[in-house]
RNA sequence: GCUGGGGUGGCGGAAUUGGUAGACGCCCAGGACUUAAAAUCCUGUGUCCUUAGGGACGUACGGGUUCGAUUCCCGUCCCCAGUACCA
């Protein structure tokens, strides 16, 4: 063996040892004599490199998928590309590039950057989502939808970035920014397909009971605000002089008796109907009102108030008075029923308005203690109800029910539960994504392709303008086709599908990726999945994480899967972020890379000012998600390079822990690479005398039986670890476990068998819990320290097995407490009884002295921990 | 505003059910080896006081419960994230 550790030949050694030896390929196991274990990292867009934010992902779920094999796992643990997308088109445009030849070139770049880190994906399974035969069963998926009525077509109002000149979902649209580019959304009509996520609501919404042990709590709140379950009721409020009715939706019918108007969102039907009748004025307050709510909003604006009184009248069906109906821009058309009844004593929204327009404020809830002399309006809390008629005096609570029941049995309402969750809007006036399988034809309508002519084919090339519109619609040899049913000429559909579609469901594509008649085999599915682990950004809770939970119900609804739920369990790891220096003053952000910017920093190390070191101008500085355009970015080749892959993928691990949000520092990195290189010395200094395989009988020095101690504490430390996904700590432990190698004072050539054994166990078990996380140096040593090249997991290598009685103390420190201030410590046996550890506390010495001329009044003992005695002086 | 999650040395971070706060690493300082340096090894490293032994304080801040609180409860401040007329 080398004397010294040298990272880049070792590294590729056992690369190309693993490939050999399809070490990391996995295939189903029906008999189950393993029991399968599916690790996967949410799978990357091919930007052109990999960034740490990356390498942190896949070094976490390489070292589990590590930890899993040694513990007797069959584990798959496969990667892929998300290969379709808008940067491919902007390149297009900006550079005139094809999005094909640009995505085709950096998943070669990138893929090469992920085997030099040397992950161990079953790289046969690699999928690509801009490849035909990936992208077909996206239409697959499609009609299959539109069949079940899962996909449906309708004219809507769309989110739409300016900055992007691209479609987005309320999902990538969510507090009206863009998901990619930050900048506020408007509102845009377009003729658009959606898939029908609201036919799985109430599912998505009780589907998260059976995963929430396994998902952090932050994204299950997310996704539960998102799809916003709220119970309330329907009241139907008759227009007066007229057949039609308001629907309004309200979550405290108990106030229906203070109800000063109907209000209604601009675009609602009433309005629609009536528009012939209303005056100019009306009719341009309107359509001002339609047109500011297609305007983008920032982020704090608060919107004022505003409105105007239609002039229709309806009746309260509870009072039997007539209201007037308003339209308010304050009401949405897109939740509830697009129609409130506006309560200002006991809603502020309503109030700020009534205070507005002049409207009657009426209290018709009373809190529920009678000391409240002056109430002031609004009061939005539950109380009991006052000017209610024969309501009057019921707690809200009872109310809320009773009042819904009336409704429902006079036949003007009804108990109701509404959400916020939308269809799924997925066409996108796009090149680079998955063509949308329909045809249009005059005679038959709109008409799927056929399932044996698919895949749509996206055409070699298109005019990619980024302006907006459909650039397949500029492709006639695309769109002009034969409708599938009566074969006359007819039109193809020229929108893509959102990408998200692709990501949807790759992870079952994992399990069968050369399928060329289905998405899968259910076979090969329903043996893998669910993902027992995925690892991912939780930026994506919202967006990805929300579709490809619709998408799994659909599917098992299609009879492809038997479960309900695609994850599992799922870890939500934090951003790399560095530090950023930039000068903004011309309301543009122009970045400083960090060498060409001189700092200050305070005693704590914090930056107290920047300055550009070519100008002297005074620079702003931040701390940002890492990338190349801010100058912040560490290449991770360039880190391979110099620290090799494993030292590199044990830094990240260690930093933090994974949820943490990652602060970048290049000088923590040196310290992963001192552990390996320690390592590596203790193996070469033991390597020739460790002859010894079996414990020796119990005659151990206590220098030998401390290291097996040590080593058996070890095991059982970092396998929790593992078990709990915490990957900072079991590295600290290795730490540990390695300075214990080192404390061992004899030398090798002196030392008895008892030592050398020990020795050897204790190399043994931290070389093989170093695997998950730097596997290369790993497999290296252990071949060393076995005598051959045949790897861990051919060798058929476990996970060190943990020795209770092995690991125990023979004498432990117990602390002495005085009045709960620690004074002393005393050393007994493990488990020594209450009390004798009583005893030989307040026989202490200097327990003594602190006790003198005090009076012990009660002595707490807790075995193998502490003896607090608590004492006053006498009196 | 609302809803979550946080606040521990110079830094990243450790700490079973309330039981010795600061593991491990980084940085820094001193020493050994060396002609010298690098590498390596050893020692120290929360703050303050003390000649020493040791003592006082210390987990954002103020209270409380407890023999004992980083951990539980109440209040305050600050940070991060999500969200925003959701009826």
């Amino acid at each position: 063996m080398d004397d010294k550790y040298f990272a880049k030949k070792i590294e590729k050694k056992w690369q190309g040892i693993w490939a050999a030896s399809k070490a990391f390929e996995a295939e189903p196991d029906p008999e189950n004599t393993r029991p399968k274990f599916y690790s996967l990292e949410m799978l990357p867009y091919p930007s052109g490199n990999l960034h740490m934010g990356h390498v942190r992902n896949y070094s976490a779920g390489d070292a589990l998928a590590w930890y899993k094999r040694l513990k007797g796992f069959n584990v798959l643990h496969p990667i892929g590309w998300d290969s379709f997308g808008q940067p491919a088109e902007d390149a297009a445009v900006k550079r005139g590039v094809n999005p094909r030849d640009w995505t085709e070139k950096n998943i070669e770049t990138m893929r090469g950057q992920l085997e030099r880190l040397g992950l161990s994906y079953d790289w046969r399974r690699q999928i690509y989502a801009h490849r035909p035969e990936y992208y077909k069963f996206d239409q697959w998926f499609f009609i299959k939808m539109y069949e079940m009525g899962l996909a449906y077509k309708r004219m809507t109002q769309v989110n739409w970035c300016e900055t992007d000149q691209a479609t987005l979902s309320n999902e990538q649209a969510s507090g009206g920014l863009c998901w990619r580019c930050g900048n506020p959304v408007v509102k845009k009509d377009l003729e658009q397909w959606f898939l029908r996520t609201t036919a799985y609501t109430s599912e998505l919404l009780e589907g998260m009971a059976s995963i929430e042990s396994g998902w952090p709590q932050s994204v299950l709140k997310r996704q539960q605000d998102w799809i916003g379950r709220s119970d309330g009721a329907f009241v139907d409020f008759a227009v007066s002089g007229s057949d039609a009715k308001i629907r309004v939706f309200t979550t405290r019918i108990d106030t229906i008796f203070g109800a000063n108007a109907i209000v209604v969102a601009a675009q609602h039907d009433i309005v629609e109907q009536n528009r012939a009748a209303f005056s100019p004025e009306i009719v341009s307050k309107i359509d001002e009102i339609i047109a500011e709510s297609q305007k983008p909003t920032e982020r704090d604006e608060v919107i004022a108030k505003d409105g105007i009184d239609t002039g229709i009248k309806a009746i309260n069906p509870f009072s039997g008075e007539e209201l007037p109906v308003w339209v308010g821009n304050y009401v949405m058309m897109d939740y509830g029923t697009g129609a409130v009844m506006s309560v200002p004593g006991h809603d502020e929204r309503d109030h700020e308005f009534a205070v507005q327009f002049g409207l009657p404020i009426v209290q018709v809830i009373a809190p529920l203690e009678d000391d409240a002399p002056t109430l002031e309006l609004p009061f939005c809390d539950y109380g009991k109800l006052v000017n209610s008629a024969d309501w009057s005096g019921k707690p809200s609570t009872d109310a809320k029910r009773e009042m819904a029941a009336f409704a429902a049995s006079k036949g003007f309402g009804e108990p109701a539960t509404t959400y916020r969750l939308r269809d799924w809007g997925i066409s996108r006036q796009r090149f680079w994504g998955s063509p949308i399988p329909m045809i249009y034809c005059d005679d038959c309508g709109i008409v799927p392709e056929k399932f044996e002519n698919l895949p749509v084919l996206l055409p070699e090339n298109a005019p990619i303008t980024g302006t907006g519109e459909s650039p397949l619609a500029k492709v006639p040899e695309f769109y002009e086709t034969t409708c599938p049913n009566c074969e006359g000429s007819a039109r193809r559909e020229t929108d893509t599908m959102d990408t998200f579609v692709d990501s949807s469901w790759y992870y079952y594509r994992y399990t069968d990726p050369t399928n060329e008649i289905m998405p899968f085999d259910p076979f090969a599915a329903n043996y893998w999945a669910p993902v027992d682990q995925y690892i991912g950004g939780d930026d994506h809770a919202v967006m990805h994480l929300i579709y490809a939970r619709f998408w799994t119900k659909a599917i098992r609804d299609m009879g492809l899967v038997q479960f309900d739920e695609p994850f599992t369990r799922l870890l939500t790891q934090g951003m790399v972020v560095g530090e950023t220096f930039f000068d903004d003053s011309s309301g543009k952000r122009i970045y400083f890379p960090p060498d060409k910017v001189t700092l200050d920093r305070d005693a704590k190390g914090r930056i107290t000012s920047a300055t550009a070191t070519d100008t002297s101008a005074a620079l702003k500085f931040a701390v940002e998600r890492m990338s190349k355009s801010k100058g912040n970015g560490v290449d991770p080749d360039e880190m391979v390079e110099i620290y090799g892959a494993d030292a590199s993928r044990l830094f990240v691990m260690f930093a933090a822990p994974i949820e943490n949000e990652l602060v970048w520092n290049e000088a923590g990195i040196e310290g992963a690479s001192r552990f390996l290189q320690r390592i590596w010395r203790q193996t070469r200094t033991w390597i020739d005398f460790l002859d010894v395989t079996e414990a020796p009988a119990d005659t151990a020095s206590a220098e030998a039986r401390g290291l097996r101690r040590k080593t058996h504490q070890t095991i059982k430390r970092v396998g929790d670890n593992f078990e709990t996904l915490q990957f900072n700590t079991p590295v600290a432990a290795l730490m540990e476990l390695s300075n214990a190698i080192g404390d061992v004072k004899t030398e090798p050539a002196n030392a008895d068998a008892d030592t050398r054994f020990a020795v050897r166990e204790a190399l043994t078990a931290l070389v093989l819990m170093l695997t998950p996380f730097s596997p290369h140096v790993a497999e290296e040593l252990y071949s060393h320290l076995t005598a051959s090249e045949a790897g861990i997991l051919a060798s058929g290598a476990r996970f060190p097995e943990f020795n209770e009685e092995l690991a125990r103390e023979d004498e432990i420190e117990i602390a002495v407490q005085v009045n709960g201030k620690l004074r002393g410590r005393i050393f007994v046996a493990p488990d020594t009884a209450r009390e004798d550890l009583e005893k030989l506390a307040l026989a202490d010495a200097r327990i003594q002295e602190f006790l003198n001329g005090s009076e012990v009044k009660k002595v707490i003992v807790v075995p193998n921990r502490l003896v607090n005695i608590v004492a006053a002086p006498k009196a």
